[in-house]
DNA sequence: AAGTGTGACAACCGCCCGTTG
DNA sequence: CCAACGGGCGGTTGTCACACT
């Protein structure tokens, strides 16, 4: 189709002056953006309207953050991508002051290289083929990396609290158990109210943390008194820094299994882990479970949640466990609720 | 000092989608 | 219903500064 404005012949093309930048700022703050079809006209510059926007979105707008990126942002960045994909506006949206085009290009330029170098295929995070058989014959390959501290191994999220009470611990049994039972029955309409969560306010401040670094299935976790006293210790989660907590908000009840996710992939655990994590018929509902999930995400895209403006991040948070597979089975009433209420 | 390579960033292009008449 | 239009987005290209030879 094409842009009128773009195809006139008198539009200037290429880098902006100062003058025009100005030009475009005292129009915008004066008058507002408004049409910007009508902006280079009424601002008297020799742009097409698609260029006014660009410029200002990314380069003049007064709420934008300059300079280079945070270890945190990276993190951030990096987290994102590997759920959302190219989606560069949607996660420019979790990085308050940055642009969709920063993060591509900064993501071109930096991030990529880096994942690259650590063995990670940067479009699905996965490990490369050539990295998977050196992580065969030796795991630490993986450990020293920095973005992905441990094997990919089948994780939850759960508590990384400098102290973790046994309160915290009988609620994470309590939702374990709870889940074992939803999980053995890949039937929505099966999972009992009591299971679902609504009410789980003391849990928002316990599953806050994907920890990476301790690849332990929440069962394991619940079953070792190891567990408990690794997470009484200040030192716990501590090797992965505190920078890489999210910084966005996630929500209660965040127990991903990532065989999901790596089993799309070329990454393939080991046997016990196979046993221990998906169960064919956990397998199959996993599939099913992101093909309605991807049909969830159609129909969230449609229902507009405020994103930008609301500290309440569903689209990322569905979007953070919806390839996980488990959001279906597991999530969707609670999620329902928390959309609706929120 | 000149030529070349590279990285970072700005800007453009083309497509898609929602809105409007 | 449909075509035109405008805005948004992701991919790509262009430009510039700097490092290296």
């Amino acid at each position: 189709m094409g842009h009128k404005c773009c195809s006139k012949q008198k539009v200037k093309r290429g880098l902006w002056s100062p003058e025009e930048d100005e030009m475009l700022i005292n129009h915008i703050n004066t008058y507002g953006h408004g049409s910007w079809s009508s902006i280079p006209k009424l601002a008297g510059l020799q742009r097409c309207g698609k260029s006014c926007r660009l410029r200002w979105i990314n380069y003049l707008r007064p709420d934008l953050k300059r300079g280079s990126f945070s270890e945190q942002e990276e993190r951030t960045i990096i987290e994102v991508h590997r759920i959302l994909g190219n989606k560069w506006a949607q996660i420019a949206k979790h990085l308050p002051g940055r642009t969709d085009n920063e993060v591509k290009n900064f993501w071109n330029s930096c991030i990529k290289k880096k994942l690259i170098a650590q063995g990670l295929d940067p479009n699905t995070h996965n490990l490369l083929p050539s990295s998977k058989t050196n992580h065969s014959t030796n795991n630490n390959n993986i450990s020293e990396c920095s973005f992905y501290p441990t094997l990919p191994k089948p994780s939850y999220f759960f508590p990384v609290n400098s102290h973790v009470s046994d309160t915290s611990i009988d609620i994470l049994k309590a939702h374990f158990q709870a889940l074992s039972s939803i999980s053995s029955s890949p039937d929505t309409n099966h999972i009992n109210p009591d299971h679902s969560l609504h009410g789980s306010s003391t849990l928002s401040s316990v599953y806050e943390y994907r920890n990476h670094n301790t690849a332990w299935t929440l069962q394991e976790k619940l079953n070792s008194n190891a567990f408990v006293e690794a997470m009484n210790q200040p030192s716990a989660g501590a090797s992965v820094p505190t920078s890489s907590c999210h910084s966005y908000p996630l929500s209660e009840l965040e127990i991903v299994n990532e065989n999901c996710k790596w089993g799309t992939g070329n990454f393939e655990p080991s046997k016990p882990d196979q046993e221990m994590f998906m169960q064919p018929q956990e397998e199959k509902a996993c599939e099913v479970g992101i093909e309605k999930a991807n049909m969830l995400i159609d129909e969230q895209t449609n229902m507009d949640a405020s994103f930008g403006s609301s500290n309440s991040d569903f689209d990322f948070v569905e979007s953070t466990q919806l390839p996980y597979g488990l959001y279906n089975y597991h999530l969707s009433p609670m999620m329902d609720q928390l959309q609706w209420n929120g």
